[in-house]
DNA sequence: TTGACATATTCCTATATAGGAATATATATT
DNA sequence: AATATATATTCCTATATAGGAATATGTCAA
């Protein structure tokens, strides 16, 4: 079997860096194609590709003006990965207290010499 | 150009849901590979395969105990993946805040009639 | 209608899997 | 030393890109 398709879920989607960087952009507001081929340096059909495959994961919204396409970030898609990440909080707040504690204690005994 | 490595990031690595299921499990605490493949009803080796995944990049950390390799959790290396999504959490509120306005905007109109 | 503008789609190719099957490696036990 | 146990690696293949180039589609303006 080959990878999973990047229009499976969003966890697939925001793989690819770029598309992170549309979605940060378009975290402003809504804003035409465009704008974002000239702001992020990208390729138009790059980018139109890019916001097919975020569109298909429901991560972006699109209405037409005139002959502009307008997109928009859809932020309740982003939302299931930060459920998903947020169940390592306590995880990672926790390894990092041990790490002080253990640095603490090789101090105190590098004083004791 | 084909897609980028799953081991470039751990925004690909986690990509896949076995590997999410892995460290499901392993946010437990620290744990031998037998029980991943018995837990998960996961081929052993297929196991083997994305705990090296994982491992490269950052996302576990493993000790031997014998013949067995204890693998466990590294939540830090979450965390990238927390911080981004977190940037869309005054997104989906106000999205949210906007929906349910509209929603009860409607509502007193049809009150009216 | 014709042309300009904005965006989308198609075609092409090198590359990277994920999983199954088989096998290799490392360590403990007897 | 021989065997069992635990895990890792190799080989194979179908599949899915991402980007570049070229082109198609849709819409406005004169």
């Amino acid at each position: 079997m080959a990878r999973a398709a990047t229009t499976s879920d969003a966890f697939n989607a925001v793989a690819e860096p770029r598309r992170r960087e549309i979605l940060d952009y378009l975290a402003q507001g809504e804003r035409p194609v465009g704008d974002l081929v000239e702001k992020l340096g990208m390729e138009q059909p790059s980018v139109s590709k890019h916001l097919k495959v975020l569109r298909q994961v429901g991560l972006v919204r699109v209405r037409r003006h005139g002959r502009q396409m307008l997109y928009q970030a859809n932020a309740e898609g982003i939302r299931p990965l930060h459920e998903w990440t947020k169940t390592f909080e306590r995880l990672w707040t926790h390894q990092l207290l041990r790490l002080k504690e253990r640095a603490e204690q090789k101090e105190r005994q590098a004083a004791e010499k």
